[in-house]
DNA sequence: AAAGTGGCCGAAAAGGTTTTCTGCGACGGT
DNA sequence: ACCGTCGCAGAAAACCTTTTCGGCCACTTT
């Protein structure tokens, strides 16, 4: 019937526990971590009393010593955002296996925030950063002279001293043209987000580029607007009245895939069977929710997150690298692309 | 030109300023705090001395002395979540507007791992906790005998003596039915998500005692399912055939929403003219991808975050409350209930 | 029996900061 | 000229843990 949270964790010390068991601090201690300068017989008695007592040791006196605190700073840009949080995930599941805790700090895009946050961090002496941009676009280095490793996620910085994790966004373009044409899809138009956003014009260039070692021409030029489903729903029209022909729109994100199937539907086409429709980002609550389920290009932002969290590591543990490093993505098939 | 982030912040210390400067070290931390036994002159030379040197005050060792570190605990079970990201954004909003930092810990919906990260929050001294659950359902309480208060959010604890924020589903369901029937609808059905769901039921009950109160009966039963807009297809599917008089649908939530406009526009009925819908959540990305664009309850997370922020504050200067703190809900109108 | 060996434990320092208390010099008042 | 006061600076303790080093004891070896 031992309480798993202790009554009163609050201000027990490793002297209370020695005293209890009956020896000095530095007995208590090593009996505590296992080390081997204490008899068995001496060990099961501080054991004891620590448990007795629900001792829990003080993880900052521990980190003045140590000079590794076990905490690193995971600064984000749009915290609300779909790739953020992912990101977020997979760093915290590589880092909270072992016993490491993560700052959340959320810059929301400013720039005097972040720096003031990095102090915040650097104060509590973390012992890495990761910085999760909100774009894909390059973003200002944090500076080459911080005192702990930085490793940049999604957003490359724009010091090519730094390392940075990102998304290949020209391969996942290429590799949504290859899925489509091995459908036996020829006639290809594409219909993508806000033209300032690098992910589009990437993706299109990847797209543009595979089309081309296919022998093919797109469906008319690549449409850049928003990332949004009234935009898949008015480019859609468009081409439809342009190039009738089409049998297949790829699209710049999810949200747009769904705004063209609309459309598509309305105008009487099917898909897949007329027209295949195929989307990036994989968000799984705009897939599974169209119909048919849309088929898209999984970013892997959580493997990304993973990624950024053991290059940190790495990097702590004196092995940093520099440079930008793309990861690949994957297509997810659904029924939007291939017959049920 | 000097650099925002100092080249070797890593190993300077109180005493380095101190010598710089030539004073002792309480000096100089006196001088550095705004104590007033320091001349004037003397403060001004160990600031320098501090800028100089870039000094950042190791937060861990103010720490050990202050007993409160600045930091809380968040401990969420599902970072992926809709309700989770936005009472975190909150917190951090909160908490972060003074020096106080955050540890984000997902215990994914395991109490094992969970009560494992508390242990780990606990050694690094947080001074406070906020959990953050997935359903609105009770969830077992960390128990009473923590050394540091702990607030929950969204989902309530089953001990009553421990603090929680909640969002009024009830309310929200009442005002929803509010809403509607001061458009002059009159024959209204309630399609919603999962049963096993306390939202689900909330909000069908605050619905169907709201729709009392005015005089009216629901146009047959609530009808659950899940959170999908297959659910809503289906459903409104159903409605259509059973109560063809319907002039308006509540959906439990916006994703239910987007599939029940689907299906009336498949079915020739137009929103709002023909029945009027509405859902809960007023997420962006459904309410306003959609045609028209849904009116729905925005449930306030991440004023609830705030608030749970502020009685974790209030429970750290030894203010603390129980109890459930139920929040109200906001109905934001769009085109799908008043036409444009 | 003296010297050496090994096992086990404790004293003390270290890490960086804040705070309390003591001390020292200057100054005003008588 | 002496005493008290005041302003300012420094020494030291405190927070909690880990680690190094020295010491003690029992035991083995010659």
């Amino acid at each position: 019937m031992n309480n798993a949270v202790p009554p009163a964790a609050r201000k027990v010390t490793l002297t209370d526990v020695a005293r209890l068991a009956g020896v000095s601090v530095a007995t208590a201690s090593k009996a505590l971590n296992g080390r081997k300068q204490v008899r068995a017989e001496t060990r099961a008695r501080v054991v004891e009393a620590a448990e007795q007592l629900s001792f829990s040791p003080n993880e900052l006196a521990r980190s003045l010593l140590a000079d590794r605190t076990g905490t690193v700073g995971l600064l984000t840009n749009d915290l609300e955002g779909r790739f953020s949080i992912p990101i977020l995930m997979g760093a915290e599941d590589a880092f909270g296996a072992d016993s490491v805790a993560v700052f959340l700090c959320d810059a929301r895009g400013d720039a005097i925030r972040e720096k003031h946050h990095v102090q915040a961090l650097l104060s509590r002496r973390v012992d890495g950063l990761i910085v999760v941009g909100s774009r894909t676009d390059p973003r200002p280095s944090l500076g080459r002279e911080l005192p702990v490793p930085v490793v940049y996620a999604y957003a490359p910085s724009e010091d090519a001293e730094d390392l940075s994790i990102v998304v290949d966004n020209v391969g996942a373009g290429r590799s949504a043209i290859d899925h489509l044409v091995s459908t036996g899809r020829t006639r290809i138009a594409h219909i993508t987000g806000d033209p300032t956003y690098g992910a589009s014009q990437e993706r299109a260039r990847g797209a543009l580029a595979a089309l081309g070692d296919h022998g093919l021409e797109p469906a008319g030029e690549v449409r850049f607007g928003s990332w949004t489903e009234s935009w898949g729903r008015a480019a859609a029209a468009m081409v439809l009245g342009q190039h009738p022909e089409v049998d297949a729109i790829l699209c710049g994100s999810d949200q747009v895939a769904r705004g063209v199937m609309d459309a598509l539907r309305e105008h009487g086409r099917t898909v897949p069977d007329d027209v295949a429709v195929m989307g990036f980002d994989n968000w799984e609550i705009f897939t599974n929710g169209a119909r048919p389920t849309l088929t898209s290009v999984d970013m892997n932002f959580e493997r990304l997150g993973r990624v950024a969290a053991h290059r940190l590591f790495a990097a702590i543990d004196g092995e940093p690298r520099s440079g930008i490093e793309a990861l690949d993505t994957r297509v997810v098939i659904r029924g939007s692309t291939v017959p049920g």
